[in-house]
DNA sequence: AGTTTATGTCAGCCTTGTTGACATTCCAAG
DNA sequence: CTTGGAATGTCAACAAGGCTGACATAAACT
């Protein structure tokens, strides 16, 4: 079912894809990822916080009352690597741990006052360079750019990916 | 095409663009550079180097002969980080260093044979991913993917990135 | 001759990832 | 009710790869 989607183009030709070409967009990742975090990082930078901080405070303002263990999978990393970062940030009032009610053995987290002032700052200086690179590049090319995004992720995240909040575009 | 994209092409263009579209966005990014640096890491893994390695042999390939200084502004590390990896490598048999002709402070770094080969089983590795995503999403929607990602770079880096060889496709 | 540039290198610090070991809590199956 | 195991937290130790600062050379420039 994968196959087949070339169709769609009116036969037109498949995709001639030079090395040099597939090289080009490698680079073009690597530069944009660097431009992707640069505003947040230097917010952080600010607060004495590093990138796992923004990390952990994005996923748990999404999910609101996540538990460590879903946060885990999020992440992608071991629990002691999160635990240390979740740590401090409880500590410093910005996110709060609550013991679970269903299961009391789970916490789930969630973002204070200032914990939710803080993402904002920051999602909103990465909203703001993706609105503007939106913009830039014109509508056809941000249903592109996703596109190619959502395919080049690992099959378990990208299901993960499509099951947090709005389903499809 | 139907150019203009969407209706409205009149003064405030397109894109409504909600705060929740700008966050799947920046999660779509966020995900699949994750994807995008699998296959390599566990490569790079296996051969007891690193992420850092990998992006060294990556640039020095692309532009041969470049000297220490170029490869740092592309890299955007200082120098005792990138030389720490350098040095490995040059000792490892995958990089040459030549004093400049010209100018003989400078050192112009090329791949060996065997550096060669690594860097083709990691940029084919990420290749096939890139390849396979194009495939996946269609022509237009490569297109768009380097338009929105060449928009996301800061304009330094971006200036950088179109001199690289190909200029624009 | 004196200054600047390109590079290398030593030492030390920080963040964020890893493993391994172990304690605690507490749900759920027997 | 006991117990196995899941979910969580925490301690310790280590590694990669960023960073800064200081200093050494050699070559080029003025």
């Amino acid at each position: 079912m994968a196959e087949g989607s070339n169709s769609a183009m009116g036969g037109e030709n498949l995709l001639f894809l030079t090395d040099e070409q597939l090289r080009k967009g490698i680079e073009a990742m690597f530069f944009a990822y660097r431009g992707f975090t640069a505003d947040p990082d230097r917010i952080l930078d600010a607060h004495g916080y590093g990138r796992a901080h923004h990390r952990a405070l994005h996923f748990i303002n999404r999910t609101h009352g996540t538990t460590v263990n879903n946060l885990l999978n999020i992440l992608g990393v071991t629990k002691q690597s999160l635990n240390r970062v979740l740590r401090t940030l409880i500590e410093d009032g910005l996110v709060e741990s609550r013991v679970g009610r269903k299961d009391r053995r789970e916490r789930n987290l969630f973002l204070t006052e200032k914990g939710d002032t803080l993402e904002r700052a920051l999602s909103e200086a990465q909203r703001e360079r993706m609105r503007a690179a939106y913009r830039a590049a014109g509508p056809q090319a941000v249903a592109g750019f996703r596109q190619v995004l959502e395919a080049m992720m690992d099959d378990e995240i990208r299901r993960q990916y499509l099951n947090m909040r709005d389903r499809r575009t």
